[in-house]
DNA sequence: AAGTCGGGGGG
DNA sequence: CCCCCAGACTT
């Protein structure tokens, strides 16, 4: 309804994006659809302070889509290792071996071929296609989430449905004719530096003057929070075998669930769980030792992490073993022996808190 | 519509 | 401790 207006608040970000904008961002050089599909892809659910690291090794080792289809999984996971969502790095992978088989090796440039691609949504479609690709197509990332919220003082949060789709609708309509590209980095890059969650930076607001949220004088009322629920906790005992050359051993997880296709300790329901396993492959167990728990939190529970150090060095008790994790799909899933410095290499992706054990026990050398 | 995917930044 | 971040996918 409230239409036709839109060239002023597209004018006004532009004109404030063209002095203020961040005009060098890794992946605004050089910019291809892969260079961009990649960077959205790593920029989902993640700050660009994170990402930039991340997106100059992927770069460099995967610079182009062929590159990208021909590497291992593996590889890719493991450049991956720390950034989190790791079903992204997967689909990345997939995409580009999709890519290779059905379009030629060729980014797609229509919005419905762009969207079937594993990983990529409405939004991220619509950041490659106004980014990379010269065509006129809205996003509606945390970012314009946000400023859409405030600047028309949305009653409601932005996870619910109908909500959505109203930002959508004006998403789209907010969006010019003219330089769509540069105004999609531009309302993020509003969102991103002014418009921010807390203490927003009205003074130096472009759109100040026709924000709805400014005129109540209460902009962090919008976006309406999202309903908090309970996080429970959790439990897991993680081994950390190390044998008589330092080699710490890992198995594979499976695909689906939490850090999916990532390699990580031996993990267990409770103390007796591990003992009992070790005992059952005729482990001495006397060196068990228990080290400091300490808290793992996702975004929909806490994991308490409780470390167990076993110290096979002397009796070389390794026989054959089958991975315990519950995977239906009834795989094989070899364990592997890693030293602690290839593994803080990064050769294979490692979670985060393994990471941090893994140092843990570098220093205690 | 709700649940499942991480890890880190900042208050 | 809390919430949120250049979301997508599954159920």
């Amino acid at each position: 309804m409230s239409n036709q207006q839109p060239p002023q608040f597209a004018t006004q970000l532009l004109d404030w994006f063209d002095s203020n904008g961040r005009h060098d961002l890794p992946w605004q050089q050089d910019i291809n659809s892969y260079r961009v599909w990649v960077s959205e892809i790593m920029l989902q659910q993640t700050q660009v302070k994170t990402v930039i690291p991340y997106y100059r090794r992927f770069m460099q080792s995967f610079p182009d889509i062929n590159t990208l289809a021909e590497a291992s999984q593996e590889q890719v996971l493991s450049h991956w290792a720390g950034l989190g969502y790791y079903a992204r790095g997967r689909n990345l992978h997939k995409a580009a071996q999709l890519i290779m088989a059905e379009h030629n090796g060729v980014f797609p440039k229509d919005f419905d071929s762009i969207v079937g691609l594993p990983g990529i949504g409405r939004s991220t479609a619509g950041a490659i296609l106004s980014i990379a690709l010269n065509q006129r197509f809205a996003i509606l990332d945390g970012n314009v989430k946000r400023v859409l919220s405030r600047f028309f003082a949305i009653e409601g949060w932005p996870g619910e449905k109908r909500i959505e789709s109203k930002l959508w609708l004006l998403a789209d309509e907010l969006t010019p004719k003219q330089r769509f590209d540069d105004y999609t980095q531009a309302i993020m890059d509003l969102g991103a530096t002014l418009c921010t969650r807390s203490k927003p930076n009205c003074e130096n607001c472009p759109v100040q003057s026709s924000c709805l949220a400014f005129k109540q004088e209460d902009v962090t009322k919008y976006p309406f929070k999202k309903p908090k629920k309970e996080k429970p906790i959790k439990q897991a005992w993680l081994l950390i075998r190390q044998n008589q050359n330092a080699q710490i051993c890992l198995y594979q997880r499976p695909q689906k669930g939490i850090w999916g296709g990532l390699w990580s300790l031996p993990e267990f329901e409770s103390y007796q769980a591990c003992e009992q396993y070790l005992q059952s492959e005729g482990s001495c167990q006397q060196s068990l030792i228990e080290w400091d728990s300490f808290r793992h939190t996702f975004s929909h529970y806490h994991l308490d992490i409780h470390p167990l150090y076993l110290d096979e060095s002397v009796v070389s008790g390794v026989k054959d073993q089958r991975a315990h994790y519950n995977d239906d799909s009834n795989e094989e899933k070899p364990e592997g022996w890693y030293s602690i410095q290839s593994l803080l290499k990064g050769e294979v992706g490692i979670p985060a808190p393994v990471v941090k054990l893994m140092n843990r026990l570098d220093e205690t050398k």
